[in-house]
RNA sequence: UGGGGAGUCGCCAAGUUGGUUAAGGCACCGGAUUUUGAUUCCGGCAUUCGAGGGUUCGAGUCCUUCCUCCCCAGCCA
């Protein structure tokens, strides 16, 4: 079936796993006939049975980047297809040619793809378009209106709301509610020739204009739009819209179960409505699908409106679509955060039908606990300062360097070493040192003893300060006969070890400090203007010497720079003679910083 | 104010024919191991399920009243 490499662990009960489980053992879609191409009633009347026990779709409208709620909804729909012996399918939903575009139709694959999903099964790609239906859907509104189901209706958008009613008064019916179904078969075929400007007229369904639910007041089916649509270039000038077309498609496609967010929830009874009058009238095959509504995914700090998204990008607040602030499914990407841990991520937040907001911690917990099994190791200095060992030469003798080695990964040993020089003068963390040490700080002050890690014990015994009080240089003394690896290193015991780099191997990188882009959770809560309260220090670019082995590393790897975190090779900017790492997530701090 | 939904630990979330001590994850707090103040490991973390009544031997699960939050009046999806 589709995604390959999904470990199957135990899944958590949620409403949607009992209700597919409860319509699987009642057989209710059991005798869905489906040859692996969408039909209608008349194409699929002699196809066999369909082989999937589900079917769902994830079905994006190709007028934007996918982000992390996405995500949620892409794992969802393609897991639970998995996990039942399903086959998930992918829809674009190109119903309103004036957003939509083909840029967006292959990121959604991509994005799609890389976290792990594909859409084939039986050697059948379903991958989808509502646009392939479109002569469909136009057969299906001629059908309501020859039954006396529909109706094309000449009152101005204006007029159409105000006799929409309210939420607590019943809407009025429009003149031309009750025009004989010839005559507005007779409009509808000139809506679709393209005699009528637009805004003149739409076709809507007939229900009722009184109903408590105003999704059902006679909502608008076909609108004209004289735009040309990616994929259909010219050809229509009419578009249906979403609360008409999607019915239609889960219909055609043989969908069971068609998982949506909350806010469609009042729409369920014109989905309904739109399947059963087809039905009914022999143009769409029984059984049916059935809709079925989670809640959208909230993470803390972080936009996903596509309209903000899309303001962060258009007015320069970040880099594009894939900056790795930004949670769209490339920027988590370019971030550094792996398919993996988004899947990971989805399982663990689970699926309700109740609003909620996730900590940003849980993403970064599910990053962290994928990653750190496979990272490799680097030592990294961010924030440099020169180190000194004064009694160096003396010890070891002018210009020596010793050579250190330590393990790729600390619980793999079959991964092997890494190797880098120790020598006089080397570059350690602004941070490891202080003039004046807080309580339980234990690593170099004037006086203290920590170990260079993988290397030697060394005793602080100074630092030089510039005018500004600023330190440009700490000196220390070796520890003779302490190095990492030798009989002698277990007889210093230290409290503190410290990274570190060799000046005279280190490679020299570009490394983004990435924070959250807002500063309060919830950016945009109680009206506020989510720019408001954009983090002027999300990204904080750092000169940092790396060890030499990490010259080498490729665009996309992932890397664990001891003590600091886990760091992606950026996949744009990343080359040979640039190194840049991305910081995907800090490691858990004990200290604090 | 009409209609549709939701309320279980700081954040998520299991729990559904009512039955004994209310899963698990994240976060947090210990303690052990550790040449990453990381990881790992052990331990802690809701006498209580939005609130009040009621039914019952027994209720997060049933009834009832109330409270709070979210969604709906696009020729968007």
């Amino acid at each position: 079936m589709q995604p390959t490499d999904l470990p199957s662990s135990p899944k958590v009960s949620n409403f949607l796993r009992q209700i597919i489980e409860a319509d699987l053992a009642s057989g209710r879609d059991a005798g869905r006939r489906f040859a692996g191409l969408p039909g209608d009633a008349q194409q699929l009347a002699t196809a066999p049975f369909d082989a999937a026990r589900i079917r769902t779709r994830f079905p994006p409208e190709p007028n934007g980047y996918l982000h992390i709620g996405h995500a949620k909804s892409i794992c969802l729909n393609f897991g639970l297809a998995q996990d039942f012996g399903g086959v998930c399918h992918l829809r674009f939903d190109d119903t309103n040619p004036e957003k939509e575009d083909d840029e967006y139709v292959h990121a959604i694959r991509d994005a799609v793809r890389w976290l792990g999903f594909d859409w084939v099964a039986g050697g059948v790609h379903h991958e989808y378009f509502a646009s392939d239906y479109f002569e469909f859907m136009w057969r299906a509104a001629c059908a309501l209106i020859d039954a006396g189901l529909a109706y094309v209706d000449e009152q101005s958008a204006d007029a159409m709301r105000r006799n929409r009613g309210t939420l607590t008064e019943p809407g009025v019916a429009s003149p031309w509610r009750d025009r004989p179904a010839t005559e507005s078969r007779q409009r509808f075929e000139a809506m679709r020739a393209g005699q009528h400007p637009e805004g003149s007229m739409v076709l809507r369904a007939r229900i009722d204009m009184a109903s408590p639910n105003i999704n059902l007041r006679d909502p608008a089916i076909y609108r004209i739009k004289f735009a040309e649509h990616h994929r259909t270039g010219n050809a229509w000038c009419i578009y249906p819209m979403y609360t008409f077309a999607h019915p239609i498609e889960d219909a055609l496609e043989r969908i069971t179960h068609s998982i949506c967010t909350l806010e469609f929830e009042d729409q369920r009874p014109f989905y309904d409505w739109v399947l059963g009058k087809l039905a009914d009238l022999g143009v769409l095959a029984r059984p049916l699908p059935h809709q079925h509504e989670f809640a959208r995914l909230n993470l803390g700090y972080v936009v996903t409106s596509k309209r903000k998204l899309a303001q962060l990008v258009n007015e320069g607040y970040v880099a594009g679509w894939d900056d790795p602030r930004l949670p769209t499914i490339a920027g988590l990407r370019r971030r550094g955060y792996t398919a993996a841990s988004l899947r990971s991520f989805a399982e663990r937040i689970g699926v309700t039908k109740s609003d909620s907001w996730i900590d940003y911690a849980t993403l970064e917990g599910a990053l962290r606990e994928d990653l750190d099994p496979l990272a490799p190791r680097a030592m990294a200095v961010l924030d440099p300062v020169r180190l000194v060992l004064t009694n160096w030469n003396e010890l070891m003798g002018a210009g020596t360097l010793d050579d250190c080695q330590a393990p790729v990964h600390p619980h793999r040993a079959e991964w092997g070493a890494r190797y880098f020089k120790f020598g006089r003068e080397l570059w350690i963390e602004r941070d490891d040192f202080v003039l004046d040490p807080p309580k339980g700080f234990f690593r170099l002050f004037p006086g203290s003893r920590v170990r260079l890690k993988y290397g030697h014990v060394i005793e602080c015994t100074g630092a030089t300060l510039d005018a500004q009080g600023r330190v440009t240089e700490v000196q220390a003394t070796l520890v003779a006969d302490t190095k990492s690896g030798t009989p002698g290193a277990a007889a210093v015991k230290v409290k503190g070890v410290i990274t570190w780099v060799a000046a005279v191997d280190a490679v020299p990188a570009e490394v983004r400090l990435y924070e959250r882009l807002f500063t309060e959770a919830q950016p945009d809560a109680g009206g506020r203007d989510f720019l408001s309260v954009l983090n002027p220090e999300s990204l904080r670019i750092a000169q940092a010497w790396i060890e030499p082995g990490q010259a080498s590393t490729q665009p996309g790897q992932s890397v664990q720079f001891e003590r600091h975190g886990y760091f992606v090779a950026d996949a744009k900017d990343h080359a040979p003679g640039h190194l840049v790492f991305n910081r995907t997530a800090t490691l858990k701090d004990g200290w604090g910083k």
